[in-house]
RNA sequence: CGGGGCGUAGCGCAGUCCGGUAGCGCACACGGUUCGGGACCGUGGGGUCGAAGGUUCAAAUCCUUUCGCCCCGACCA
């Protein structure tokens, strides 16, 4: 390809409203643009990329015996209807009516989809296991789209579905996703972790993230660096670092206008970590005290699991509930009321609110002053123990990439997608459904590799494997190297981009390097003359003169390996 | 949905407080000099100042409404 006929819009300066690098050098490398909030044009460049990974992923999923497959995008909603769903996902699903004004909506995932269809097909045993897999347009109204091709309301994902008589069969097939999965990653360059995760609204019970570790991230997750323990914080178990017991009196200490914590423990010279955080939630049911130790904070997701739906309570609510402000609430003597607490107050003696205006307690000790459910429900944190082995937890911030589910017989049981065994038995068909994000991987590739000038492209990942750079167009002995060299190329079947415009070779160089192709072919006039190119390293800036003669070979063999 | 910020030429910005009819850099076009890390000189084109309404002799500037975009939080397969 040639540079000056491909439509590369590169910038000098970076759009103001960018934040992210991957976002910056995707929009100044000319490899997308933004139509709207969240919707991005993939340009020539941009879409390259996105085709060298959408090929490892075919590649992938096809040698783990998936088959490629295309769904409409756009959805009855009877099918969501008798999932549930259309009811239980709110504002983040697209709809629209027809001109019958026939309900539908635009698909956020394709399980409703996947499942309707072998509802329709699949009979018997005989004709299970199945997976079948898409590379295809997902829609989500989200709340916020950020970070550029992060999180966007459209996107392409590759979706797969697998389809087994029982749990063993899904065992196979989930093992299968996940090794492919670590291949994908692999191949694409960038570096990854398997975490446990919340398995969230696609219910089922199992599941993991694949997530890229990045500052740029959203997510973050617990590892045991020791026993290899690793969860997205909104589950990992996790054990806070011990506090000292003290032998304190039950005694009301007069704490007048302190009510948080931070307030209190100021005021009497006490380290948070010996207060019970109280927290009102409401519920659908009832209203639940929730207790964490004071320097740990309450987990929504977690406490999500516990009691479902829930929300804290405003002000006038805890007034009107506890008989008492939100600054002097504690657990002491809430016989008939439901309350969960953080295991990590089992021990210990503890300060928290006397239910009494201006007054808190010293002194309270669990099961003693207070009864409660025990449940982790504390966000898991940088210097908390491993709830597994012990050892000390480090906390990573990350963006996900991909995840697996073990969806299990939910969709198949609503949508009657069952089969007859061995036995003339009906059963519902036990599934899995597996995503990845290509323009996630792009990203993380980026924010995992860029310098000050731009993109470090995987060679895997790069929109081409070299970028030739002849600096002087205006010279015939310049040209007619670059020419052939370039013919040569394409005769290896190298993608090669020629930087064949008329510039100055400053300019030329800046875009090279913004570009990202991890190898840079230079011929300048005067190593020509001696019957030398030079070879540059992109990450490295290594460079190495060649004789013209033996470019070939040597671009050939790092292209290769 | 709550909090904050920003909408002025393709991009980055100044001008808004204090009203007087729009400017700078880059990019673009043409001419010339340049040519190994985003050159220089000259000439030139390009803007309903996000939109609507209002105040005023006069609005990018003041007032009201509205739309869009970004950031933080909530939410999120």
């Amino acid at each position: 390809m040639r540079f000056s006929k491909m439509f590369i819009p590169t910038l000098r300066e970076a759009p103001s409203d960018a934040e992210a690098a991957s976002h910056i050098l995707m929009i100044r490398g000319g490899y997308v643009r933004q139509l709207a909030a969240g919707l991005y044009i993939f340009l020539p460049l941009g879409w390259r990329v996105l085709g060298k990974i959408t090929a490892i992923l075919k590649e992938e999923m096809d040698a783990i015996g998936a088959q490629e497959i295309s769904m409409p995008v756009l959805h009855p909603a009877e099918v969501w209807q008798q999932t549930g769903r259309w009811t239980a996902i709110g504002a983040e699903m697209f709809r629209l009516k027809d001109r019958n004004d026939r309900d539908f909506c635009l698909g956020m995932t394709h399980e409703e989809i996947m499942t309707w269809m072998a509802s329709r097909e699949i009979r018997s045993y005989r004709d299970l296991p199945q997976t079948w897999y898409q590379i295809q347009t997902k829609l989500r109204d989200e709340a916020r789209p950020k970070s550029g091709v992060l999180r966007t309301r459209e996107f392409i994902m590759k979706d797969s579905y697998s389809f087994d008589t029982d749990e063993q069969g899904l065992d196979h097939n989930y093992r299968l996703h996940a090794e492919a999965y670590h291949r994908i990653y692999n191949r694409c360059g960038v570096k990854f972790m398997q975490v446990e995760s919340d398995p969230g609204m696609m219910g089922g019970g199992y599941s993991h993230e694949f997530m890229a570790p990045s500052p740029a991230g959203e997510d973050e997750v617990a590892l045991c660096p020791k026993c290899g323990y690793a969860a997205n914080v909104e589950l990992a178990s996790s054990v806070p670092p011990s506090i000292a017991d003290e032998d304190w009196q039950t005694e009301e200490l007069h704490t007048p206008e302190k009510r948080t914590v931070g307030e209190v423990s100021r005021f009497l010279k006490v380290d948070p970590a010996y207060f019970i955080k109280c927290v009102l939630m409401i519920t659908e049911k009832e209203p639940v005290l929730v207790l964490v130790r004071g320097d740990q904070e309450v987990h929504e997701k977690k406490l999500a699991r516990i009691v479902d739906s829930h929300r804290p309570a405003q002000k006038n609510e805890v007034k009107d509930i506890l008989g008492i402000e939100a600054g002097f609430i504690g657990p002491m003597g809430r016989r008939n009321m439901k309350i969960i607490a953080d295991p990590c107050l089992k021990q210990g003696s503890y300060i928290s609110g006397a239910n009494r205006q201006h007054y808190h307690v010293k002194g309270i000790k669990a099961d003693r002053d207070f009864f409660a459910e025990w449940h982790d429900i504390h966000i898991a944190r940088q210097g908390d123990f491993c709830a597994v082995c012990g050892a000390e937890l480090t906390v990573e911030r990350v963006i996900e990439i991909g995840n697996i589910f073990k969806l299990g017989t939910k969709y198949s049981a609503a949508l009657k997608a069952v089969f007859l065994d061995e036995n003339g038995n009906e059963k519902p068909i036990v599934m899995g459904s597996y995503g990845i994000g290509p323009a996630r991987i792009a990203a993380a590739a980026i924010e995992q590799n860029y310098d000050k000038d731009g993109i470090i492209w995987p060679r895997s990942l790069a929109p081409f494997d070299i970028e030739l750079i002849p600096l002087n167009m205006n010279d015939t002995a310049t040209v007619e190297a670059a020419e052939r060299l370039y013919r040569e190329l394409q005769q290896q079947h190298i993608d090669v981009l020629m930087d064949d415009r008329d510039l100055r070779p400053g300019v030329k160089f800046k875009d090279a390097d913004l570009i990202g192709i991890p190898t840079q072919v230079i011929l300048g006039e005067k190593n020509l003359r001696e019957g030398l190119v030079e070879i540059k390293n992109r990450k490295t800036r290594e460079t190495v003169k060649v004789n013209i003669e033996k470019a070939l070979d040597t671009i050939c063999s790092l292209t290769t390996t």
